[in-house]
DNA sequence: GGACTGTCTGAAACCGATTTCAAAATTAAT
DNA sequence: ATTAATTTTGAAATCGGTTTCAGACAGTCC
């Protein structure tokens, strides 16, 4: 198709509606916000041309002039992750719902691009602010990070998935307790007793406190703790990978890994594979999130859902809670459910 | 940490650090923006106040005044996709870069929906618009969506991935027939002669050239093209599935499956071990995209790469080139690699 | 018909930046 | 010391909406 020189044509204005139709911007405003009666026949006429022109109004100036955007910022570690990309997609989804929309910022977990993120988010003047992951999950949180967290909190409300108790924010975390419950009852119910826990760090707050739940349940059913059951790592494939070839160069292989998430459970996937064991049959395998990936793998994953719908409804209906000045939970629970597929099974006699 | 009411601060302008600095409002402008000199000790004293309340220029009023917001807008099918997650984290990169920032509409695949986020788009009064994927590669584009694009490109570019002629907007396409070239040599090369394509569309653009180009090479080493050797699908998981198991009914089994994308080729991957088959020794597999998907599986996918952090660099490139009135190619290439690892090998005697 | 009430409407101020224009303050030149 | 040339500076206009305020208009009631 041929292209026309871009001819920067004059983008039209509600002071243009207003000549067309001979009133003033005040009674397009009113017709457009319907903040006001206006006579039918005349607002008919206005409608009518902002429908020719399909004229939208410029959301930099009603921002101005309002000072509310309408929009809530959300700040996710990494939305190549689909743990983060599904609970932003909810998110979005939710806000729509309630006549918000969203604006994704990506902090590729670097510290200073959080910061920086931060500053941009109130910069374009959102109206509250949701921060998925992150640096929030971090128990050695930054103070610089923390600071600035707080010094928004005084303005803007900020609703955080995890707890942080540095900032006054609001948060919707995930109940990583019985998360945790929840698997390890569904081992030890198939007669596990050998079970490792691969791929988190445990200065992240999550990881921390399933590793606590971990513990818990083993001495609860008396099962000694056996400290080279436990492998850190990095979230990622590789970290799964690396873990359970470890684990299976004990002497005592254990008989289930619980991965920190589903891609360092399709890496410890692979590694069983490659020592020639078999999933469940030898060894099971059960990770936390129930992303697409869970389902991907073969075997598919039994892994930990969180309903994401509901997840990010809950932060958003939060973040507007709290916008409209309503009382408001500080802290909400996510309840986590199980979904078994393929990847565990009864424990090898 | 208790919460102190949100007191909706008031918040600082450029006003405020005028009046306290004894300057006008102007002088703190100029010192922001650089844009005329300012007498050193003035320039400095107001910096310093700058600072002190760590004050951030209003996004919107500058967007106002300036009718440029520095910011592009991205729309992607789904940004839960891997391959359009990465390609939109390449751009905002790219962006960053430039001094511009990205806001992302997530169409979801709905048609309304991405009407609706070009509108939003453009009250948000972004400099450009970048489309990845979506209604722009689908033959038979809606015309309301059309007429809409058309509308837009009088005052904004727009970049799109894939190539449209109904609106005179700019492309960076993946070389498409080079992509399946590419894959057909490999495949070829390795012995294979019964190869089939499973998993797309063939009324969407990047599809029907790819399918082009599987014919042509078919032709052209005297191999004869059999129809049941392409089945379609929805691009997921369980196309490649169901369209494998078909496959693998023939009374002559291929020997090489070109999935669509990696998410296919997962499917297609389940299907061929549920016959008891072995990758790649009894059948080959390769596809498209080389998200990190192709990484996770076991055994991991000889893909098609586009190296996407330049394919992001180039988009951004183009949109900017044209908000700059620089001259511009209208329609550029991506070209396309082949990452081969563990899904392809020869062919069975 | 006049007073009263309620509905519509436009002018003007405002949101918070940038930029133009002309005046004021410096500096350089003679 | 004057005048000319520059550099700094602030007032005011502008971007495109919303909202307040007060006046215009229409309808109701006596």
């Amino acid at each position: 198709m041929e292209k026309e020189k871009l001819n920067t044509a004059k983008t039209i204005t509600i002071y243009d509606i207003a000549k067309e139709a001979g009133v003033s911007a005040s009674t397009v405003s009113r017709v457009l916000t319907g903040s006001a009666s206006v006579r039918k026949e005349k607002k008919e006429r206005i409608q009518k041309i902002i429908e020719k022109y399909n004229f939208k109004p410029n959301a930099l100036a009603k921002g101005l002039s309002d000072t509310s955007t309408k929009t809530i910022g959300v700040i996710a570690a990494d939305i190549r992750n689909p743990f983060y990309a599904s609970l932003f997609v909810s998110c979005e989804l939710a806000a729509e719902a309630a006549g918000y929309s969203v604006v994704l910022a990506n902090s590729l977990g670097v510290k200073e691009r959080e910061v920086n993120q931060l500053d941009y988010l109130m910069q374009q003047r959102v109206d509250a602010i949701i921060q998925i992951g992150g640096r929030v999950d971090d128990l050695v949180t930054d103070d610089s990070y923390a600071e600035k967290l707080r010094d928004i909190c005084k303005t803007t409300p900020v609703v955080v998935t995890g707890k942080i108790d540095k900032a006054p924010v609001y948060s919707v975390s995930i109940n990583q307790t019985k998360a945790m419950d929840i698997i390890m009852e569904h081992l030890i119910g198939l007669g596990h007793e050998k079970i490792a826990m691969v791929g988190g760090l445990m200065r992240v707050v999550s990881t921390y406190n399933k590793y606590n739940s971990y513990v818990e349940n083993l001495k609860k059913h008396g099962i000694a703790v056996k400290g080279e059951y436990v492998i850190n790592g990095n979230y990622d494939p590789v970290s799964g990978y690396e873990g359970t070839n470890k684990l299976l160069e004990l002497s005592e292989q254990p008989t289930a890994i619980v991965a920190i998430n589903d891609f360092a459970a399709s890496g410890a996937l692979r590694s069983i594979r490659e020592h020639g064991l078999r999933v469940p049959e030898d060894i099971s395998v059960v990770s936390f999130d129930n992303t697409y990936t869970a389902d991907i793998l073969s075997p598919k994953l039994t892994s930990i859902d969180y309903d994401y719908d509901h997840f990010g409804k809950m932060l958003v209906d939060t973040a507007i809670a709290v916008i409209k000045g309503q009382k408001t939970d500080d802290n909400q629970m996510v309840e986590p459910r199980l979904v078994f597929r393929e990847s565990t099974g009864k424990a090898p006699d």
